[in-house]
DNA sequence: CGCGACGTTGATTTGCCTCAACGATTGTGG
DNA sequence: CCACAATCGTTGAGGCAAATCAACGTCGCG
């Protein structure tokens, strides 16, 4: 059950007690979302934090060309929402539907997917009443934070071709599941060039 | 004094009550730092979060040809630590000096520069008898998340020109105290190409 | 079946790096 | 305080990395 794998998510930052299983269980949704569709569009207030209960999505920004790049993807045990938005949002605010910034984002379903929502006023209820999820969620930023700032530090300092190749080997899930192209924007070159780097790479290994 | 700028930082967050401030207070050190000395070097375990009260700092690491490539800067008002390595340790080895892992990354100063340290088991002691310190830590963890995940969305999406012209734009303070040298590292560029698009910036100017 | 998304290839152009060199500035040790 | 070294910003020639544009075959999906 897809209540079930977020408890054991959760679980694995920190052991709930009963209180606190009952407590996130009474105020998340369970929604099933199909492939190509929206869970955030640019101009929305992102007012959610979605976990990943099984598919995949991926968040982008569009350009003043109209070009998507990728910033992030999600698939099982992943959490996907636009902070920037999210936390544009002063604690007085939080009831407000429109209160803070738009996102500029977008984020999409690649394939058939099932996510668990909680909304911001939700968390923190859970935030005051229930500490621990303070720390849990705090923990969920930091090892996102982390990862993103590795991925800086490759973006500055290597190759096209060194970052395709951590890449797969970082994301052997999500590498085997998405088009290339994805993982193009994600990279942040067009699919021709990573059509070229791929080859060279099966050339030098036969 | 630097203590109170400390607070007054942590103020604009949440307001402390005296119990919280006295807390904080008994718990950091203020340290003087020369331009040059490093407050942490590849192979430490990172042990402290940082608070820079005046001066500079840049945080970068060291590839395997030996160049440097500056992931963060740091200047008065922010926090400068390794997450990677700080957050490597589990609550259980909070005391022990070596749990986790070592970190990768250097931070040295730029300036002569104070700043104010706090160690993870006096953050853990706070974060335990005062949750006020949950939240604010988090929404510091959050904003900086924020800012680089803007960071990554240049990066694979803009030229190098526009990269500098946005740091010049978003981080005015530093752009004027910084080497372009640094700043070509941050950019992930050369030196030598900076200072053509610097050339290019000016003339299309006048 | 037909359309659109995808992966690939090639020709050409542009962005950016490498290497070398130079003057100007800063800093440091004698 | 001076002399020398190190750092810095800049310029130019040449080369490689990556984008652009166009084209084509394949595949999945409506």
């Amino acid at each position: 059950m897809a209540i079930q794998k977020l408890i054991t998510h959760l679980n694995s930052y920190l052991p709930l007690n009963s209180a606190e299983v009952e407590a996130v269980t009474e105020r998340v949704t369970v929604r099933k979302i199909k492939r190509r569709q929206f869970i955030l569009q640019q101009g929305d207030w992102c007012r959610h934090y979605n976990f990943i209960v099984s598919g995949c999505f991926k968040m982008y920004s569009v350009d003043t060309m109209g070009k998507e790049h990728n910033i992030q993807f999600g698939a099982e045990n992943n959490w996907l929402t636009d902070l920037a938005s999210l936390h544009s949002i002063k604690p007085a605010d939080f009831n407000k539907p429109y209160a803070g910034k738009p996102s500029k984002l977008y984020i999409e379903a690649i394939e058939e997917s099932e996510i668990i929502q909680i909304e911001l006023k939700d968390l923190v209820f859970l935030y005051e009443n229930h500490p621990k999820f303070n720390i849990i969620f705090r923990v969920i930023v930091e090892n996102n934070f982390v990862e993103l700032q590795n991925r800086v530090l490759q973006n500055i300092s290597s190759t096209s071709e060194e970052r395709y190749l951590a890449f797969l080997e970082h994301y052997p899930n999500l590498s085997n599941r998405l088009p290339n192209t994805q993982i193009a924007s994600y990279l942040g070159i067009t699919p021709e060039f990573l059509s070229t780097i791929r080859k060279n790479i099966s050339t030098k290994q036969s």
